[in-house]
DNA sequence: AGCACGCCGACT
DNA sequence: GTCGGCGTGCTC
């Protein structure tokens, strides 16, 4: 059992295979499957995963494996298991997906250095090492001496060596252990001479507060004196000094008040019942918990995972975009405390990975977190649950291309426990599957204390535009919002800004400002008065007179977060707004501290977009606005109708959560689209039967698979001529039941002058399409690294441009 | 992905 | 003749 099988990490077609290594005699034992390895690959040595160790290999000279990386390993069976299965599922290359199960801080960096063989004297390598050791390669690059490089490495002067580094360190702060006795230190301190008042202070603070050890940096915040004080304390034999490994923690600055398990109501007792019985018998099971907004899905969940907990397991709690919603963090921590890990986006690279360490160590039970946490290792996992199921953020966009809720799944199946995809506008596949009974759907139609929804109106402002009102406030919103402020009450105004962003139009000719490298409109940015792409990041200034026709009347259009706070500044000047956009809240921490502004009751009106649509719960807020309810809807994307109903649901829930009555002002140019007007009625049922019926016209998913093929070249021909190729190649493979649409040119066409074409596959049972795709990627690698030619597939895609 | 190897054209 | 351009193929 001398042989390691490894996966190299070099994601490439040729290499997305095992190699085998030997472990040398002093690592035997100590490599375990599911650690990083150093190993030799070619002339370089880079990182590896072992999968398994074993007896014999048919290559015939193997190398050694130079070092392990990991004292423990970082992947169990489970999840090295799991990523074969990704990678498969996904076409992804297998080491893509071991990185997507890590946090970001164990990818490897690679080093390229030169050392010297020896101290003889030469001139040319004394000059350029000077006095140190090594020497990073892009020193050599920089100063153009290959040559003479290459020709020292022949004479045996230098050596290349390559070297792998973390990107992130654990991090370690000095400690001082206090190792006198207290009666000593009282001694110590009468011996002091009197002006050593420092010593003495840190010596009273010791005897006021005795622990056996003190962190560095507190003991100078709380005595107020310098490092080299507690080091002459250390040199009198107070205290010994080390420095300790810590975890950086997040929520350091906060204190989360316990919180005891919560009576349920009827409806939540019956629903959560079959949970319970699914984690007592230790069977997997998915359940669909369809609950309106505010009935109450969070507390099934605390008491499911109370559950799990019970039973010595593990759980993992999906949320999206998990920064968005501290109030949710909250919940977990007051249930759970130090039991929760929190894995999301707005975490350090630092600190994500000493959250993951203490799942590692088995020093959390619960994982809060994104998309990535399905990946948790644990490996007594008694329940996963995703929140807010539908969230489209749940799909990774980059290889591996993975759904969570799949993902999620395949893991409990493997632990014999039960999944919650918990929504109050669940996506049309999971609810469809709950009908067909392959999901178990739990309903809770009742909000929590019988507490009414919020009443919706919905405002066409094709009908205002027609009484003289141009404003982006009807009358009616105006009126509300108007009623609120004197009342002291607050309000909630949301700004759909997919598709709705701000473009330079000219109002004589028609103009609008294009990107040059892509096919798309570029944006008006305020903040720095420029016109961006978002798409390749083209910046450009904002022209005085229309590069068309010179005219003067050249104008931005659409509505960004900025513009309505002017607007309502100018209608509404006492009103006091917090306005929540990428521009307000990109500094670390600015998110949070808006709410916590808003809910304090120092602002009237929060204004923001998609991201104060998602379960935040102000007991103020009375009121809601949507200012334009149909920008997405027509976006080219089969779900945009689903989309713009879960996010109006989604929206008008903040209001009235609590004693006082909600209402919501739905905004649109299109009210008699059924899914502007279902939200307005929060009317899911009816929802789902009218999309089930567009989506079977359509064929389109639930009722049909998709797989989505997108070439792109700098060459419109060649992105033709290709996906030509790869359309007719697929159809000639698949039976006769599948659609085949294309070629076609990309929603968006053209993006960073890469030409843009697709194939969308309908099927619904092809037992060959993988393998089938997996031939095209194959046949058009060499072009790929040759020629820039780029295939891009997404099974079960979500985004269709 | 890198990197070496190898086979052609442009110079000392 | 040699240098160095990049096309080809391999990495346990």
């Amino acid at each position: 059992m001398n042989i390691a099988t490894v996966i190299v990490d070099v994601p490439a077609l040729g290499t997305d295979k095992e190699f085998d290594y030997l472990i040398p005699d002093k690592w035997m034992g100590i490599i375990e499957p599911g650690m990083r390895v150093a190993v030799p690959f070619g002339p370089r040595t880079i990182q590896g995963f072992v999968i398994a160790i074993k007896q014999n290999s048919s290559v015939r000279k193997l190398k050694e494996i130079s070092e392990p990386l990991d004292i423990t390993p970082v992947l169990n069976k489970e999840l090295l298991e799991l990523g074969y299965w990704l990678a498969h599922e996904t076409l992804s290359f297998k080491i893509l997906t071991y990185q997507a199960m890590l946090p970001a801080a164990m990818k490897a960096k690679y080093e390229k250095k030169i050392v010297r063989l020896n101290r003889e004297h030469h001139p040319l390598l004394d000059e350029i090492f000077a006095d140190q050791e090594e020497l990073d390669w892009s020193d050599v690059e920089r100063q153009g001496i290959h040559r003479d490089i290459h020709n020292e490495i022949k004479n045996g002067n230098i050596e290349v060596i390559y070297q792998i580094k973390n990107r992130a360190s654990k991090k370690k702060v000095k400690t001082y252990h206090l190792v006198m006795e207290i009666h000593d230190i009282e001694k110590l301190k009468e011996s002091l001479r009197a002006n050593a008042v420092q010593q003495k202070t840190v010596l009273d603070y010791v005897m006021n507060h005795p622990t056996d050890k003190y962190i560095g940096t507190e003991l100078i915040k709380n005595t107020n004196v310098s490092y080299a004080t507690l080091t002459s304390l250390v040199n009198k034999g107070v205290f010994t000094e080390s420095n300790e490994e810590v975890y950086r923690d997040p929520f350091e600055h906060k204190t989360f008040i316990p919180s005891d398990p919560l009576p349920l109501t009827s409806q939540q007792t019956e629903a959560i019942k079959p949970i319970l019985n699914t984690i007592e018998s230790n069977n997997h099971e998915t359940f669909l918990l369809y609950g309106v907004t505010g009935s109450g899905k969070t507390e099934i969940y605390l008491q499911s995972i109370q559950k799990v907990l019970e039973e010595g397991k593990e759980a993992i709690v999906l949320v999206p975009e998990i920064a968005l919603t501290p109030q949710m963090v909250d919940r977990f921590k007051s249930r759970f405390g130090k039991d929760v890990a929190v894995l999301h986006s707005g975490l350090s690279v630092g600190e994500k990975y000493d959250e993951w360490r203490k799942v590692l160590r088995k020093e959390a039970k619960v994982v809060v977190g994104a998309r990535s946490a399905v990946f948790a290792p644990f490996e007594n996992l008694g329940i996963i649950i995703i929140d807010e199921e539908h969230e489209t953020s749940y799909k990774q966009e980059e290889m591996p291309r993975y759904h969570a809720r799949d993902v999620a799944i395949q893991r409990a199946k493997y632990h014999k426990c039960p999944v919650i995809l918990g929504s109050a506008t669940p996506a049309l596949e999971s609810f469809a599957r709950a009908q067909k009974g392959v999901y178990t759907l739990l309903t809770l139609s009742k909000r929590m204390n019988d507490r009414n929804l919020p009443s919706v109106s919905i405002v066409d402002m094709r009908e205002e535009m027609r009484n003289g009102n141009r404003s982006m406030f009807s009358r009616e919103l105006f009126e509300k919002l108007q009623d609120r402020l004197e009342k002291k009450q607050q309000t909630i105004l949301f700004l759909n800004r997919r598709g709705h962003s701000s473009f330079m139009m000219c109002r004589d000719c028609g103009f609008v400002m294009q990107c040059p490298n892509c096919d798309i409109s570029l944006t008006y940015h305020q903040f720095s008065n420029e016109m961006k792409c978002h798409y390749c990041g083209f910046v450009t200034s904002v022209p005085n007179i229309c590069p068309e026709c010179t005219s003067e009347h050249i104008r931005y259009f659409g509505t960004g977060t900025q513009k309505v706070e002017e607007e309502l500044h100018k209608i509404l000047p006492d009103a006091r707004v917090v306005r929540m956009d990428v521009d307000t809240t990109s500094r670390k921490g600015a998110h949070e501290q808006l709410l916590d502004h808003f809910k304090s009751g120092n602002a009237d009106i929060l204004l923001g977009t998609q991201m104060i649509a998602k379960g935040l719960d102000f007991p103020n807020v009375t009121l809601v606005g949507v200012l334009s309810a149909d920008t997405m809807l027509h976006l080219p994307d089969f779900r945009a109708g689903e989309k713009t109903f879960q996010l109006l649901t989604q929206v008008s829930g903040r209001a009235g959560r609590h004693e006082l009555p909600g209402e919501v002002v739905i905004q649109t140019y299109s009210p008699e689209h059924y899914s502007v007007e279902l939200a307005g009625k929060q009317n899911y049922d009816q929802f789902y039967k009218q999309e089930m019926i567009m989506r079977k016209i359509g064929s389109y998913s639930p009722f049909y698979y998709l797989s989505l093929i997108t070439v792109s070249h700098e060459d419109l021909m060649k992105a033709v001529s290709v996906t030509e190729k790869i359309t007719k190649y697929i159809g000639s493979r698949l039976s006769g039941n599948a659609i085949i649409l294309g070629p076609v040119a990309s929603p968006m066409s053209r993006v960073n002058n890469r030409y843009r074409y697709q194939c969308l596959i309908k099927y619904k049972k092809e037992p060959e399409l993988k393998n089938i795709l997996k031939t095209v990627i194959e046949h058009y690698y060499p072009q790929t690294v040759k020629e820039g030619l780029m295939i891009h597939i997404d099974v079960n895609p979500y985004m269709m441009m």
